[in-house]
DNA sequence: CCGCTCATGTAACTGGTTACATGATTTA
DNA sequence: TAAATCATGTAACCAGTTACATGAGCGG
């Protein structure tokens, strides 16, 4: 996944350097990947290895950098990557930390369980708060795609807290 | 996580096998770790090692199993994942491939773009007829937390295709 | 000139998957 | 009696993180 996260930050930003990439991954809210330099610059030598991205030198002296741009045969890969079908409905529900908690809320005592509830749901909103103001924020601007992620994120975001909410009125009862 | 998820499957279902504990992650509909035997088995016994678990043997003749359950340590140690503070609202928000996927869409023709959505709306609306269905057989039961579970998947889903009548309106603009 | 950001890289490790291998028990 | 299921395990691999190491350029 990374490996198509990286050529899709590479089609938005090209030409960009490994670490404008890193960059990209560390300030995005939307959790993932940490864009660790383990992980990125052994993967864009990977890449251009089998010519799916090509690297220019940005000045041989001082301060130099690698600028990577996708090749045709980057930019079809990622084409293939993002059209139907889609995987498996099992593969497109990632793990949500939150549920895991939830589904083993039994071992703690039911003080205990509301307390963790709560602290979910303060957790969730400041954090939508902040993602929120992200998005208002480019809400107008010329990258669509990037706003609608951020509304994706929020909506989830939504929908957890809606079902703490549920999940309150059942311990409870 | 795989861990912390092992120790609360042993938790529900003890005394229970490793193979028993492989069927649940296996059968899980709400996506996440595949239950393989590389991961189980091993981690099983460094459990064990640690002394989170305890194992007797179960027949020692023809089809013999080790039969696992959760020792103080393991019960304090699951106990104290569960409560507060949970991590960071970054780490909370799971990697979704749908959003990864809507993030890149840009590369596709217009055209290419709204089938995405479409064929995504499809395998949403199947995968959550199939887990609404499991939610329903189990509304009543005495698995409170189970169903919650469920119901999590479900919400987040219906938050997903409501993302996706967003994501086409802002495509057809 | 000090600290921050830009910039790249490696080594050790963790956590998981796939595929393979084995064998007993149950069921159609 | 054949196929499915119960049951356990290993080896090779893949993806990613953490921590370390290095160094240039830029702003206060």
């Amino acid at each position: 996944m990374l490996e198509i996260a990286v050529l899709g930050v590479i089609s938005l930003h090209q030409p960009c350097s490994g670490y404008g990439i890193r960059k990209v991954f560390e300030r995005s809210p939307s959790g993932h990947w940490s864009g660790s330099t383990g992980a990125i610059y052994p993967l864009l030598r990977r890449l251009e290895k089998e010519g799916l991205i090509q690297s220019a030198l940005r000045r041989g002296d001082g301060r130099s950098s690698r600028s990577y741009r996708l090749s045709r045969n980057g930019k079809s890969e990622l084409v293939k990557w993002l059209q139907p079908p889609l995987p498996d409905g099992r593969d497109l529900m990632p793990i949500d930390p939150l549920r895991v908690r939830v589904r083993f809320l039994g071992v703690l005592s039911p003080e205990q369980r509301l307390a963790v509830i709560h602290d979910a749901r303060a957790t969730l909103k400041q954090h939508m708060a902040e993602i929120n103001s992200l998005a208002e924020h480019e809400k107008n601007g010329d990258d669509t795609l990037g706003y609608l992620s951020h509304r994706s994120a929020i909506l989830s975001m939504k929908a957890q807290l809606a079902w703490l909410d549920e999940v309150e009125a059942m311990l409870l009862k």
